[in-house]
DNA sequence: CGGCGGCTGTCAGCGAACTGTCAGCCATGA
DNA sequence: TCATGGCTGACAGTTCGCTGACAGCCGCCG
């Protein structure tokens, strides 16, 4: 199990690294937003501890990007006491789980290694909304058991609504979440992929809450 | 058939306990090293489901101490996913295949017949996608039982998908792995080789998803 | 030592698939 | 009815992946 800490204050740094590793994990340090994005975007972790306020490069940020370029590894974020919205915006932003400070490690722990196990488990499992269905690992999305063939794109698109069900998703977010913060696009562009999407998949998959956000149609035909 | 699962985990332990015995084997269930020590030393068992990281006892050296003592049964290694310190040191330690997680269920039932199969036979390590075959104690590639000639990377690359069925697998991690992270190679790097393996193998082997990344044809010609 | 041949990374060009933009239309709600 | 937000078809720019050519590298052999 191998895990990335995100903290710039060295010495929760060091309490997190020491539980971790206490735990069973191989805890790797990292004190900055950059070098954190960096790192999980090119290696492989099981879990990412993940502090919000950082330097170089806010948290938040870092993990939108991450979740942006489909990095899906369970991320348990770290957040100042009673920084309400900010829970609010990482859960929006694709964390698993969030920790308000302070805490303690044995709590920590147990998130942890609840996250870890979530995320293997859920390996397995074809998520479902209505007659649609989409095989994360595979990559693959079929409709009433029917394969169908979807890009890059759409796939995110998909992923991130089915991951978020029973609410409607609000345009921003979506795009947020599909480009990086760096290259946003016009809300068209997602207008425009909504309407190819619902051509593939055919009516009452993907609905809209005009001024709300669009969603996943729950019931079966 | 008498399997061993040797999982701390007890969510996934459950899970690989039903699938195996639902698949026609007496699982057993072990969740610590010491215990996993003893009874591989001293019942015989037909299989063996292996995790690394343990309580007790690491399960690398589990693994070392049987093979010290000359017990030979086939050894399946589950490991974290992306560790691939660990899953090389698995192989070097004697594992007989390895599972990276997290993975899906069928599979894990899919590996452990073929083990099985291939330890009753006595036949040299071949794992096949298709038509195509992988012998990873000789590192021979055929394709309909032809003999192939490839090169040491183009055997890694073939070697890296068939040990990843069933998933696109991105060009990122296909240059992670074949070289390591130390000496990137362009995008470009990797193209070539597909193509000149696609060349050797013709049609119908390797396949692409546009965005998603590269596969093994399962279908037979 | 020098030539040779196999291997492999880079380059440039190509074609197809993908996707953003635009303009105009529809529907919803005030 | 009007205004606004959302939808859609067409189109064009871009990206992605494929391929042939070429050159550097390395080991082998004369």
């Amino acid at each position: 199990m191998r895990a990335l800490v995100v903290e710039d204050d060295p010495r929760i740094q060091a309490d997190v690294l020491a539980a971790l590793t206490a735990a069973g994990f191989r805890a790797e340090p990292c004190d900055d937003g950059e070098d954190a994005w960096f790192l999980g975007d090119t290696e492989d972790y099981d879990l990412v501890v993940l502090d919000l306020g950082l330097p170089g490069l806010d948290g938040l940020s870092v993990l939108k990007r991450w979740r942006a370029n489909g990095r899906d590894m369970p991320v348990l974020v770290l957040t100042a006491r009673g920084a309400w919205t900010e829970r609010v915006e990482g859960i929006d932003a694709g964390a698993d789980d969030y920790l308000p400070k302070p805490f303690r490690m044995e709590e920590l722990v147990a998130r942890a290694r609840a996250l870890v196990r979530r995320a293997a488990g859920a390996a397995s499992a074809v998520l479902r909304a209505g007659s649609l269905e989409i095989d994360t690992v595979r990559k693959q999305v079929a409709l009433s058991g029917q394969p169908l063939a979807v890009t890059a794109l759409e796939y995110r698109l998909l992923s991130y609504l089915i991951h978020h069900p029973d609410r409607p998703v609000p345009p921003t977010e979506l795009l947020d979440h599909i480009y990086g913060d760096e290259d946003a696009r016009e809300a068209n562009a997602l207008e425009a992929m909504i309407a190819r999407l619902r051509r593939k998949l055919g009516p009452g998959v993907i609905g809209t809450r005009r001024g709300f956000g669009y969603f996943l149609e729950e019931a079966a035909p």
